[in-house]
DNA sequence: TCTCAACATGTCGAAACTGATATAATACCG
DNA sequence: CGGTATTATATCAGTTTCGACATGTTGAGA
């Protein structure tokens, strides 16, 4: 997986939009990505469900406030080990962060 | 996430146990690390079921039959982001990856 | 036994990821 | 409008994870 690829996705809007099969990534590539923004949005949401500030959240991660921006952001320089302990750490399990995965 | 404790961990033996409530992990943590083992032992279980050596997964993961062997040892080395795309290397879909997440 | 393919383990420099910091938007309320 | 809380973006030095390499172990077949 392409570093620079994965940059230009941030570069455009694709807000709201499901996938990423507008560049040409091979499935493999496109599930990668998929499965980080999913779980990019399933801390957010789970973030705001829990009425939790960025820097809340940061506390319990034991990480700053920009970084959980980023994660939420979908930002390239989060790691799916971040995104899954941000998950744990709002009091998610396994299967809720399968479920968020399998999406 | 104590890096001295995950190495203990791989020191004993527990092969085939379930989990690590053997130590004072906190349940996240736990979780966490059983998300790890679950997909190393997914990421072999598949690789035999396609009858590749763990030289033709490194080739295909751009990577070395060493690391193709941590992964599978589940090594503190390894990180959540290459299990996940040993997996889809291996032809696993989200789904999958979310099913060996959640056994 | 010897040979050879497959797998395991240790180490290292390079690349990716991290928390921290600074600073800028954004938004709500007085 | 100013003030305050929240979130976004950029940068950077320290740490972790990476592929690669060297080397050791195991097991099966001749």
């Amino acid at each position: 997986m392409d570093r620079a690829k994965w940059n230009r996705l941030q570069g455009k809007g694709w807000k709201e939009g499901t996938v990423a099969e507008f560049l040409d990534l091979s499935p493999e590539d496109a599930a990668y990505v998929e499965l980080k923004l999913q779980l990019s949005e399933a801390v957010r949401s789970l973030r705001r469900q829990s009425k939790l500030t960025q820097v809340q959240l940061a506390e319990r991660l034991g990480s700053s406030q920009s970084r959980v921006a980023k994660i939420e952001a979908g930002d390239p320089s989060v790691s799916l080990d971040l995104l899954t302990r941000s998950m744990l750490a709002l009091g998610a399990s396994k299967k809720d962060i399968a479920r968020a995965m399998a999406r």
